[in-house]
DNA sequence: TCGGTTTACTTTACCGGTTAAGTTAGCCCG
DNA sequence: CGGGCTAACTTAACCGGTAAAGTAAACCGA
C-alpha cells in the first residue's frame, strides 16, 4: 500500500531537486559524479520505478501499439499474435492487445481506448461482421498509423497484410485437378468477408482454367468455424450428390465436414474427398491428415508489425497497400485422386 | 498528424477555462447547462478523446491489470487469457498482457514493466524456468495484488489459482486401474514445477492406495511439450519393457508420445496404453483420441482476475491462499483396459 | 584582473488531465 | 437594503515525469 516513490522523494531526501535526480537517473553530463552516485544508490535503495504514464505522457511517443484482433483462441491469430509479441519486445515497443470478439461494436469501442491510450500505431484484424470503415477512416486522418492483417478490409487505402489467399486456393485447387478431379465443391465463409471471397475467386480460378465449372447445388456459404463445416456439409446432402471433393474455406470448417462425415459414414477421401484452407499444429495426428494450405502466421503479423514500424518512423513514406504473403500447400492424407480412392 | 485535441483547445474556442470544459464533460453539475451543450457538441466536432495517460496519472487506480504469461500458442493458456480479457472487459478494467517466451528474465522485466504503468494488480503464470522468487515477493510488498494461475508458485504466501492437480492426477489413474491395469509408467515434466510435483503425486497416491508401485524404469521426467513425449517413450524403450499404460504429464507430451510410437509401429492402446493430464479441441478427431483430464481454463482465469479484483477492491481482506479448481476426466479412446486391447 | 567557459545545479514551464479552493454576479429574504 | 446563498464559473495546485532556460561558483587564459 506504500505510494510509489517518486523524483521528488528522492529529492528531498538528498535535497537536491527533482530535475537533478532526474537528469542523474538518465546519466545525463551535466550532473556531478558523486551527485549521481547518490542519486543512484538511493533509488535502488528505495526500489524507485519511473511512472510510465507520466513518462509518456511528455514525451512525443509512447512506444506503444494497439493490437486489435477477434479473438485468440484461433490457430492462426494465436500464432501471429505470439509473433507480434515477440517481434515488438525485440523493438522495445509495447504491445496493448484487446479483444473484439467478433464484434464490431465491441471493436469500435477498443479502438477508441488505444487512440485515447496515444498509441503510435494500430495493428488490426476485423471481425467477421465489420462493416462499417468510418471509425478506421478517422484513426487515419487522425494520423495514427494503421495496418490490417490477416482479416483485412480491402480496397479502401489501408494498408493491409495477409495470406495470399487467391494464389493459395487456386494452387490447391490445381493441385487436386491434377490429381484427376473434375466435380468440385466448396464450403465458404461469410460472403462480405474479403477472405472468403479471395479463396472463392481462386477456387474459380482454377477450374476455370481448366474448363472446369462447379454445380450450383455445390457451392455453399456459412462462416469460419467448426460448425459451418458441419452444417456445410449437411447443407450439400440436401442439394443433392456430393462432389468428388470438397474445398473448405478453412481449416475448422474442413474438420466440421470430418468429424459430419464419421457420423454419417461417409468416408474421407474415399466417398468424398477433402482439402481446405489453413492448417492445424494436430493436423498429422489427424486421421485422414486434411491437404491444406499452411498459412505464415508468425510471417504475416513480423511483417504487419514492421510496415507499421516503418509508417511511424516515417510518416510521409507512402507504403505499398497491399501485401500478399505467399503460401505453400501441405500435402495430408486426403486429396489423393479419384484413382486413389479404392 | 494533427495533434490530438485537448481540453484546453475546446476551452480557448469557447472563451472558458479548461477546467470548466472539463466538468462538462463528466457532466458536473455546477457548469451551465447553455455550456455544457456547447462544450459536447464542439467536442464531439473536433472529435476530442481524453488522453488516457493524462487521467490516469492523476487517478488513483488506473483500472489496469498486468497480465504475464509464459506463451500464447499453448491450449489451456489461450482459453484461460481469452477468459480473463472477456471477464476484464465486463468489469471495465484494461488487461495489459506481457508474454515470457517461458524466459524468466524477461519475465522479471516484464512485471517491473508493469509495475511502472502502475497497474492495479498483477495475474502471473510463471514460466518453467523461474526460480527466483525474489521479484514476487517485492511485488506483494509493495502493495500490489498479485495473483497465480495455472503455473503458480507455491508455499509461498501467495494466492494461486490452478487446477486440482494431485485429485485429478489421482482420479485418473484411478480410473486406469479400475479398467484392469496394473503396471504404469510416468512421463513427467520439469521436477521443480509444481505441476510436475503435484501430478506425480496423484499418480503415485492413487497407485499406492491400490497397493501397487511403479518399476523405477517406468518413471522418466523432460518436459511439458510434444518433444518431450517423443523423447520421453524413447527413454522408456531404452529402460527396458515399457509398462502396460503411460500417465503423461500433458497433453502435448502425450501426443509425443502418440507420434513416436506410431513411428516405432507401437500400437496404442493395444501394445501400450495411454493416458495425460490435458486435453486438446482437436482430441475428439486423433486416433486414438486420448483419454485424459479436462482442465477448466476459462474458470481458472475468470477465478484468478475475481481473486485479484477482490484483493484490489479489498486490500485488507484476506484471501484463501490456494484454490484447486476440480477436474474431470474426459473419456477418450484410449484407456481401454487390458482385457480389450486385443 | 577581468571577461568567458565549464560545471553542476536550480527554476520555470509543460504534457493533459483532476480536485479543491476561490470568485463574482444575481437572487432571496428579513 | 444589506447579508447570506446559490449558480456558474475561474484559479491554483497536483499527478510524476521531461525539456529548456537560468544561475552561481570555480576555473582559466590573456
Amino acid at each position: 500500500m506504500s505510494k510509489p516513490v517518486t523524483l521528488q522523494d528522492i529529492a528531498n531526501r538528498l535535497g537536491i531537486s527533482k530535475v537533478s535526480v532526474s537528469k542523474a537517473l538518465r546519466g545525463q553530463s551535466d550532473i556531478g559524479k558523486a551527485t549521481t552516485e547518490k542519486v543512484l544508490a538511493l533509488a535502488h535503495e528505495l526500489g524507485y520505478r519511473p511512472n510510465i504514464l507520466a513518462q509518456k505522457l511528455s514525451a512525443k511517443h509512447t512506444r506503444t501499439i494497439g493490437l486489435v484482433v477477434p479473438k485468440i483462441a484461433h490457430h492462426f491469430l494465436t500464432r501471429a499474435i505470439d509473433a507480434i509479441y515477440i517481434s515488438a519486445n525485440e523493438q522495445n515497443y509495447e504491445i496493448v492487445m484487446m479483444v473484439s470478439e467478433e464484434n464490431a461494436e465491441l471493436e469500435r469501442k477498443h479502438i477508441e481506448t488505444l487512440l485515447s491510450m496515444r498509441v503510435d500505431g494500430l495493428l488490426v484484424s476485423v471481425t467477421e461482421k465489420t462493416t462499417d470503415v468510418e471509425i478506421f477512416k478517422y484513426v487515419v486522418e487522425s494520423g495514427t498509423p494503421l495496418v490490417f492483417f490477416d482479416r483485412v478490409i480491402e480496397d479502401q487505402g489501408f494498408v493491409c497484410i495477409r495470406s495470399a489467399d487467391e494464389q493459395g486456393a487456386s494452387d490447391l485447387v490445381e493441385y487436386a485437378i491434377n490429381k484427376g478431379y473434375t466435380e468440385f465443391g466448396h464450403i465458404g465463409g461469410y460472403e462480405q468477408v474479403s477472405i472468403s471471397q479471395h479463396r472463392f475467386k481462386g477456387f474459380m480460378k482454377a477450374l476455370d482454367s481448366h474448363g472446369l465449372k462447379p454445380a450450383e447445388n455445390h457451392i455453399v456459404l456459412g462462416g469460419f468455424s467448426r460448425s459451418d463445416g458441419f452444417s456445410g456439409l449437411d447443407k450439400l446432402l440436401e442439394q443433392g450428390p456430393l462432389p468428388q471433393i470438397i474445398f473448405a474455406v478453412t481449416y475448422p470448417v474442413a474438420l466440421g465436414v470430418l468429424l459430419r462425415s464419421r457420423e454419417l459414414g461417409i468416408k474421407i477421401p474415399q466417398d468424398v474427398d477433402l482439402v481446405c484452407f489453413g492448417n492445424s499444429e494436430y493436423n498429422e495426428l489427424i486421421t485422414p491428415s486434411i491437404t491444406g494450405i499452411n498459412q505464415p502466421a508468425a510471417e504475416i503479423g513480423v511483417l504487419a508489425l514492421s510496415k507499421l514500424l516503418e509508417q511511424i518512423d516515417n510518416p510521409a513514406k507512402l507504403i505499398e497497400n497491399n501485401i500478399n504473403v505467399p503460401v505453400e500447400i501441405n500435402v495430408g492424407n486426403t486429396c489423393v485422386g479419384p484413382g486413389r480412392q479404392a
